[in-house]
DNA sequence: AAAAAAT
């Protein structure tokens, strides 16, 4: 039978602390931007506020586009940087527990070694792309020589571990296997450990102390942690590290235009899948393993080039992977392991038949042959029932407090009516401004729902001394790409945004994230504020509520109060008046703590509705829904029930 | 109702 574990530094008091702050991480706009170390600016070159609509006063640390130099060291985008840790770790290998699970054997079966190396396979793995062709790996850390100095943002590499020390972790599923403390617990391989270095990662964070062995187990995972906790990672490690340790057979020699990967990594907008791919280079450099990267909106035929130089890991929106699988250009009949990233995003509405098509349509291998990783820092019990399809015998991980929003960031709602929200966004910028809170090391995210209000308010920004740019689904991939690079680099410290730079997207500095119009979906606006107080760091996010908001108006209080931020008085009216008129959203009930094994709960419901069930209940009582305590569920009914909302109705 | 994702 299933058997749930509770892992926590404070085991046994995580359940009453939850509503503790970490007292220690929270820090004013001031605090935060001192403590943003410098960045070097990089990517020159335009961004639509410059020239066109130049302007205005106040702008005197606007540099308008033909005058902005181009610092020579162009290269790495790379440098980019995300995820944990600093530092070092040992190299030692302790016991191997390799070719543990039964899928690490589909490999060895049949093939064994096989040596007929129809692409230049045999024996080392890695598609022969470097070695006979001349190819020279990049270094994807952009230093020459030593990686020591070069990667000398020390700043934005630390994670504060200190705000993970006492997260709570629910694991649930057979036999799962236990956690571990140190990279050098774990045996990656020393190649992969020399990037761990090299990326200066010191110790896991909690979702990939989890992660990783589970997956170096060979099993099946759908992981729900925190944004900003070090997810990449958690999947492209045991990738990588299997991929390496995996013996190379020959692919089947079919069409020699078709390639084979070996993993398929999926993700919903084609610049995280850019960010990705970059990640997993980091991590893959010299270990002779091969990432590749498709999406729409570039030329296809760069793609395929790049493709057809070999490819064991590929990353992919998917769009262009089924125009690459319609063409037979790709083969998923070699992929042994599957991930995906924001995966509740993946099989939404909008997603689900594209993903399906190739996962369970294509040439892909059946779960339990391949490895399905399914990571997100929300997960709606609807569509965890949906991904049970693609799994087999999983385990459910869920790392982080209440709704994956953390203590971190600093939640602000303030009731804007939407003729005032311009000018209330000015003020705001120019409270940031007086404070030194903006510029290069201190960049502002603003959140619109529609792409031709995002180019609006742009506009207006530019107009009044405030360079912006934006970026959305209506503007050219290069504008994109151009418009994230401007906004990174500090060119444009401020980006307009749709929903399509909310999930995901690692941006150093994002200091403030500004909900200018509220999602419907709390999901959604869980995704966005994750943008900024990421790897340990603090953030704020200011919402602007108004009357047209008022179906989020419950599960934001909640989330707020779940999150220990204060909730105005108003906003509980909103909520109270809401609750039962049926305020609720397309998939999401309220209360939550980030998720929980929707296969743990089913007893407990009748129609389905809220995946969160107990979370509400969660930090009120101390009964213990977890400890799998009986009642700690029923009582209260989660939503519209009773009972629950009662410490602060 | 909107956004994203192939051409």
């Amino acid at each position: 039978m299933e058997f749930v574990v509770i892992w926590s530094g404070l085991a046994n008091i995580f359940f009453f602390c939850t509503r503790e702050r970490v007292s220690t991480m929270r820090t004013s706009w001031a605090d935060l931007a001192a403590s943003s170390a410098a960045e070097n600016v990089a990517a020159g070159s335009a961004n639509n506020c410059g020239a066109g609509t130049t302007t205005a006063p106040g702008r005197s640390a606007y540099v308008p586009p033909h005058l902005r130099n181009r610092p020579a060291s162009s290269d790495p985008p790379a440098a980019a940087n995300s995820g944990p840790a600093v530092g070092s770790d040992r190299s030692g290998h302790v016991g191997s527990r390799w070719g543990g699970g039964p899928r690490n054997d589909y490999n060895r079966s049949g093939y064994s070694g096989g040596s007929r190396g129809g692409s230049g396979w045999g024996g080392s793995r890695g598609g022969g792309w470097d070695r006979g062709r001349g190819d020279r790996e990049v270094n994807p850390f952009g230093d020459e020589e030593d990686t020591e100095e070069a990667f000398g943002e020390q700043e934005n590499t630390g994670i504060n571990f200190d705000a993970y020390e006492d997260i709570p972790v629910e694991t649930s599923g057979e036999n799962v296997p236990p956690p571990v403390n140190t990279f050098a617990e774990i045996d990656l391989g020393e190649a992969l450990n020399q990037n761990i270095r090299r990326c200066k990662y010191v110790k896991p964070t909690p979702v990939q102390r989890h992660a990783i062995p589970i997956s170096l187990a060979g099993r099946d995972l759908m992981a729900c942690a925190q944004t900003g906790s070090g997810k990449t990672a958690a999947f492209c490690f045991p990738i990588i590290s299997g991929i390496m340790k995996g013996q190379s057979m020959p692919r089947p020699a079919r069409g020699a235009r078709t390639v084979y990967p070996l993993a398929l990594i999926l993700s919903p907008t084609r610049e995280l899948s850019m960010q990705i791919h970059e990640e997993a280079r980091k991590f893959s450099y010299q270990t002779g393993v091969r990432v590749v990267v498709a999406y729409g909106g570039a030329p296809i035929n760069l793609q395929l080039r790049d493709l057809e130089r070999g490819v064991d890991i590929l990353v992919a929106t998917p769009g262009r992977l089924v125009d690459l699988l319609e063409r037979a250009k790709v083969s998923l009949q070699m992929i042994r392991y599957l991930a995906l990233d924001e995966a509740d995003r993946m099989l939404d509405m909008g997603f689900e038949p594209q993903i399906r098509k190739i996962v369970e349509q294509m040439d892909m291998p059946p779960p339990g042959v391949r490895q399905t990783m399914l990571f997100s820092a929300t997960f709606p019990r609807e569509i965890q029932r949906l991904a049970s399809d693609f799994l087999s015998s999983y385990i459910f991980l869920a790392v982080g407090r209440v709704g994956s929003s953390t203590d971190l960031i600093a939640q602000r709602v303030e009731f804007v009516h939407e003729s005032d929200k311009r000018s209330h966004l000015l003020d705001l910028l120019h409270a940031q401004r007086a404070n030194g809170v903006q510029g290069k090391q201190s960049l502002t995210l603003v959140f619109v729902e529609t792409k031709k209000g995002a180019d609006a308010l742009e506009h207006w920004l530019c107009l009044n001394g405030f360079p912006a740019t934006t970026i959305h689904g209506d503007r050219t991939q290069q504008e994109r790409e151009q418009a994230l690079r401007s906004f990174r680099s500090g060119n444009t410290p401020i980006l307009v945004a749709t929903d399509v730079a909310a999930r995901g997207l690692d941006i150093p500095h994002v200091a403030h994230v500004v909900n200018f119009d509220l999602p419907n979906d709390i999901d959604d606006y869980v995704h966005r504020i994750g943008r900024t107080g990421r790897a340990g760091k603090t953030g704020l996010a200011t919402a602007f509520f108004n009357e047209n908001n008022t179906s989020i108006a419950r599960s934001l209080a909640d989330l707020m109060h779940e999150s220990n931020q204060e909730v105005p008085d108003w906003l509980l009216r909103f909520a109270a008046r809401s609750a039962y008129s049926g305020g609720r959203n397309r998939r999401s009930g309220g209360g939550r703590f980030g998720s929980r094994d929707y296969r743990r709960d089913s007893s407990f419901n009748r129609g389905g509705s809220d995946y969160y069930s107990g979370g509400s209940n969660n930090n009120n009582n101390s009964g213990g829904g977890y400890g799998g305590v009986s009642g700690g569920y029923g009582g209260g009914g989660g939503y519209g029930g009773s009972g629950v909302t009662s410490a602060w109705d």
